[in-house]
DNA sequence: CTAGCAATCGTTTCCGAACT
DNA sequence: AGTTCGGAAACGATTGCTAG
């Protein structure tokens, strides 16, 4: 299995827009072309898309349970997405994005799962969209476009660190239960230290990012 | 440049009313 | 009494924006 690279990010615009999204809910309208994120010398004259949220995120949830299904295997356990688990504050509304379980059952008691994983990801370089030839173009990486996707933000990682402390503190059971972040760009320096204390005191076992170099540019 | 507030979309949940 | 319907409200996901 791969990292996260542009590869995943063309194929989630192509899939969807093959399956169910319209270019307007992926890209934004620009006077010179649909762009996924505004390029640093454009404005969207205030337009923020929304439309793609719930889109990118479900399409990560499910590509890092891909990711890690032969890791869970090797465990003898099953990667699922959505679990719920009651006596662990994961609800309907709030369950754990992918989690190592016993069975692969979507809803499961504590004692089945081993491993939490709370995903935070999403589209990381810029492309641009041509309505006429179809046809889906490498515009630049994180540094060319106004976007701070992933754990760069500081309430991306201010979201995970509650839900972590929710599940923590939702039980006995809760208490040794690995959790880890999974990102696909880097974290600010002002959380480099942070995440250290968050491993010693037990809160979150990890910050991973899978997307080893986002600014160098492979080939496609 | 960073932190974090505000905004919107899509989905789920809630809750009272209407209906068997 | 139990079920179903539907609008309102809540919530989670991501991203623009701007004060400091």
């Amino acid at each position: 299995m791969e990292f996260w690279n542009k590869e995943t990010e063309i194929r989630f615009f192509e899939e969807a827009l093959k399956n169910f999204a319209s270019p307007e809910q992926l890209f934004y309208d620009l006077t010179d072309g649909h762009f996924a994120y505004a390029p640093k010398n454009k404005t969207t004259k205030g337009q923020t898309l929304q439309s793609r949220n719930a889109l990118i995120g479900q399409y990560t949830e499910r590509w890092c349970k891909d990711f890690f299904q032969p890791i869970a295997n090797d465990l003898k356990l099953h990667a699922v997405n959505s679990v719920v688990c009651p006596e662990l504050g994961l609800t309907n509304t709030t369950d754990a994005d992918v989690a190592f379980c016993t069975t692969n059952s979507t809803s499961q008691p504590a004692k089945n799962i081993k491993l939490i994983f709370e995903v935070k990801m999403s589209i990381v370089n810029n492309y641009s969209y041509d309505d006429v030839t179809k046809e889906l173009k490498f515009e630049g990486d994180v540094k060319t476009h106004k976007g701070n996707p992933s754990i760069l933000r500081s309430d991306a990682m201010l979201k995970a660190i509650g839900k972590s402390i929710n599940i923590r503190v939702s039980g006995v059971e809760s208490a040794k239960i690995p959790i880890i972040i999974l990102g696909n760009s880097p974290i600010t320096d002002s959380y480099k230290k942070k995440v250290d204390f968050l491993k010693q005191a037990g809160v979150i076992q990890g910050f991973v990012s899978l997307y080893p170099n986002p600014t160098i540019s492979f080939a496609s």
